[in-house]
DNA sequence: CGGAAGCTTGAAACGTGTCAAGCACCGTGG
DNA sequence: CCACGGTGCTTGACACGTTTCAAGCTTCCG
């Protein structure tokens, strides 16, 4: 069975055989949800834990003029909303932006597993701070790096994510996002967003095949972006020469 | 005894005699740092939590061009990096930018309140997911709002923020923070920064006698940054029409 | 009194947004 | 099978917000 949220955990704790059973049995019943829906709406008091399994999903605001900014993609192995219950009301909505399939986990069932497994607790909070440091680091692009840039260092990052749950093949991978959603993103309009992309792919970065991009250049790509991926966190204590290793196939 | 961290923390967590008698406990020793010290740096693994009980700090990345961006401002009450336990080396920097006095918790002193006492661990956990909150909201201000309407939102966090710990008097609060610092967090030029807050004053929104800032027309400074407190979650489960509410002194 | 740090202002350059139009692709229905 | 409409992509021209460069000013403190 393809786990991506075992997988995904596995990078920050090692698992025993219990633990890889009850994250199987947590993914066992998952839902199709379409496209574009809302999951929650900010506002919203969830009473279950929702997790993608298949899809992008995406974390998302709107603005009083009625612009989107979206603040996350919600890839396969990531919670949606894991900890609300910590905080009371959501402050942002969460919705599809392909079809997904997605798992509902009752409150309870997170609740009895944060105080009988420490393990999958540490792994829970791990998972939450490192949704943290990717917003830290799209903060310190969009307030820093140009809109190219910019766009360099998102599909650097979503490679590497996407990568950490078995989703790249031969540096190719599934990206289903719409230039609009792109640029709701990294807060650029949808005629510099297309500019951008055209960029990346004139200078030979990348190549684009409907759905499918291709990272021609990894090298060029990271160096470009200014991408380090040490706000992943996808091992533990790197040093920076081990950078490139990541991204061997 | 001022305890900013207790303070702070009530709004989450109903404590006990206890719990308060912890909080006090942690803070009763602490150190004076100078300004524009680094008190963590990027690919540290601290030893100690660190916490501020005065001054201004922020957390900071610096960019490949030498650039800083801010990526949060730490008030009196804040914590500086009370999880990186659980991810490992820190993906930024911390520094003060006032004169702070901080307070260093032994990570076991931590270790050991989280697996004795749920409310405290749950109100630690609380103040960790405010801050992401805090990023998404910045996030989305960075990339949608205007620099001068982004100046304004920054003033109205810290004004509440501040209050919600006591250190603001009728609608007065000190900000030692430089144009450069205020420019470094938003992602814009000083000069830039300057005449957006000389905007913010000839609108009559604020006035500023050294590093003090007081807000003269909270509604209308509200109203144009487009503020809704409920990314801060200050109070739970907040309707729309308490928001006014929370400015009264 | 002098120097450093921070604040203020002007003018020009540049990156990004906006408006507008046309194209490419794809699924649907006649 | 083709016409059609919708959605997403692409390109051009111009407007606007923000940056950069440069200079002068104010405040504070040794």
């Amino acid at each position: 069975m393809f786990n991506p949220l075992a997988r995904k955990l596995s990078l920050a704790c090692d698992f025993e055989d219990v633990d890889r059973q009850i994250l199987d049995d947590i993914i066992s019943q998952s839902r199709k949800v379409g496209p574009r829906e809302d999951i929650i709406r900010e506002g919203d008091l969830p009473d279950d834990v929702h997790l993608v399994i298949e899809g992008f999903a995406c974390r998302y605001k709107i603005m009083p003029n009625g612009n989107r900014q979206i603040v996350a993609f919600l890839v396969p192995g990531d919670f949606c909303d894991l900890h609300v219950a910590i905080l009371g009301e959501m402050d942002h909505n969460i919705a599809t932006l392909t079809p997904c399939r997605m798992v509902e986990i009752p409150r309870e069932t997170i609740e009895e597993l944060t105080t009988s497994n420490p393990r999958i607790t540490r792994a829970f909070w791990w998972a939450t701070l490192v949704d943290e440091a990717v917003l830290r680091e799209w903060l310190a692009g969009m307030g820093q790096r140009s809109a190219d840039r910019q766009l360099a260092h998102l599909i650097c990052e979503l490679y590497l994510r996407l990568k950490s749950v078995g989703l790249v093949n031969d540096h190719s991978f599934q990206m289903p996002l719409t230039q609009q959603e792109l640029g709701d993103a990294m807060g650029l309009s949808i005629v510099h967003t297309n500019r951008m992309m055209t960029e990346l792919r004139t200078r030979q970065f990348v190549s684009i095949q409907g759905r499918q991009i291709r990272i021609l250049d990894v090298e060029g790509l990271t160096e470009f972006a200014q991408f380090n991926p040490n706000y992943l966190h996808l091992k533990r204590h790197r040093a920076p020469d081990e950078v490139q290793a990541f991204f061997g196939d």
